[in-house]
DNA sequence: AACTTCAGTGAGTACCTACTCACTCACCAT
DNA sequence: ATGGTGAGTGAGTAGGTACTCACTGAAGTT
């Protein structure tokens, strides 16, 4: 019996910061080309107890995209809040600018783009799959806004995963600038 | 001096079965996890020669997402010419449909997924940079069309890569036909 | 003091993979 | 025949990596 703490027990609190250096390492350079001594090194502990505290690399992976759309949820919920009317288009207005401000570092967005590349191994796309359906059921409960326009929601951020894996901000060419036309962007820093 | 042939020289033959193979090898599962003994395999020929035919693993991924821009542009200006109009939105909605059954085999999708998701590496940063440059443009000049009606073209094949990567289509659930509604999917012969 | 529990690791094992090199073989010109 | 050229490969090398296991050490329990 361990009551002692009411928090989290160390390896809880382990487990935590493995997940969170997962985040880090896999947004770098994605799952097959991220090792898990990365991984290791960034919670600064041994590769060993990482294998110890998760079943697998795939295991891994996943708990890291799970956390990825937490955040991307918990993201919205705020920013809706702070929309300046209930019109559906200014609560999904709102959603866009609080996810452009949790992308700024890239992270959130690489695993995304990262997990929908591995999505053959059939656990990641699940993952991908139960993240995808909490965010649009969410968008689309909260803002109250049509199909369409959730719709549309994703579909921009999407076109902003890839001009941001792309490089295309600030490139100043035709091109480019039609791409990015109107994407939310907050440099990062 | 060769001039026996008016074709391809026989190593450049090669050349191309192995882009080829390359395409569909990258294809399943990306850059990182594919080795090349499986395109070298695919291709019929030994991994040994792969090499003295391309500088590098990453030489023959370029290669290959060059390729796949190449295609799609191609399958855009066919397409095109079949549009019914010249109204710049039908010619839009015509190489929507081109490129609906360009991907229907997800070849050519998915190398543009595991692009975007290696796109750390610069020299294949750089090759997705050009394929879409050569894409937006084209789009763009051929068709006529609005600069908005353009990026919205892209965003939503981008939202229909996400679709078909995540296999969302035919899943049946509310927040999944939200995300398929009207998006051309040509299902796989 | 003896025992249990659990966080944590060093040092493997077994396998894979990018890339190289010395070599073979078929064909052609002289 | 002889020698050159270019397609093509078998057999490496060197390094990386997922996963395992026997172990340590500290803390608590009895």
């Amino acid at each position: 019996m361990k009551q002692t703490r009411t928090n989290l027990s160390d390896a809880d609190t382990r487990r935590e910061a493995i997940v969170e250096a997962a985040l880090a390492a896999f947004a770098q350079s994605g799952f097959a080309a991220t090792p898990v001594t990365a991984v290791a090194a960034l919670a600064g502990i041994s590769q060993a107890y990482v294998f110890k505290l998760f079943p697998s690399k795939e295991g891994l992976f996943v708990a890291a995209v799970e956390r990825c759309y937490e955040r991307i949820e918990e993201t919205l919920e705020q920013s809706a809040g702070r929309a300046r009317s209930d019109d559906p288009n200014a609560i999904l207005s709102a959603m866009g600018d609080g996810y452009a401000g949790l992308i700024a570092d890239r992270t959130i967005l690489m695993i995304q783009v990262h997990a929908q590349s591995a999505a053959d191994v059939p656990a990641i796309r699940d993952a991908v799959r139960r993240g995808l359906a909490r965010i649009v059921r969410f968008a689309k409960h909260r803002s109250g806004a049509s199909d369409e326009a959730v719709q549309s929601f994703i579909a921009f951020g999407q076109l902003c995963h890839l001009i941001t894996t792309a490089d295309v901000f600030d490139l100043g060419e035709d091109w480019a600038r039609l791409l990015a036309r109107n994407i939310r962007h907050v440099p990062a820093n």
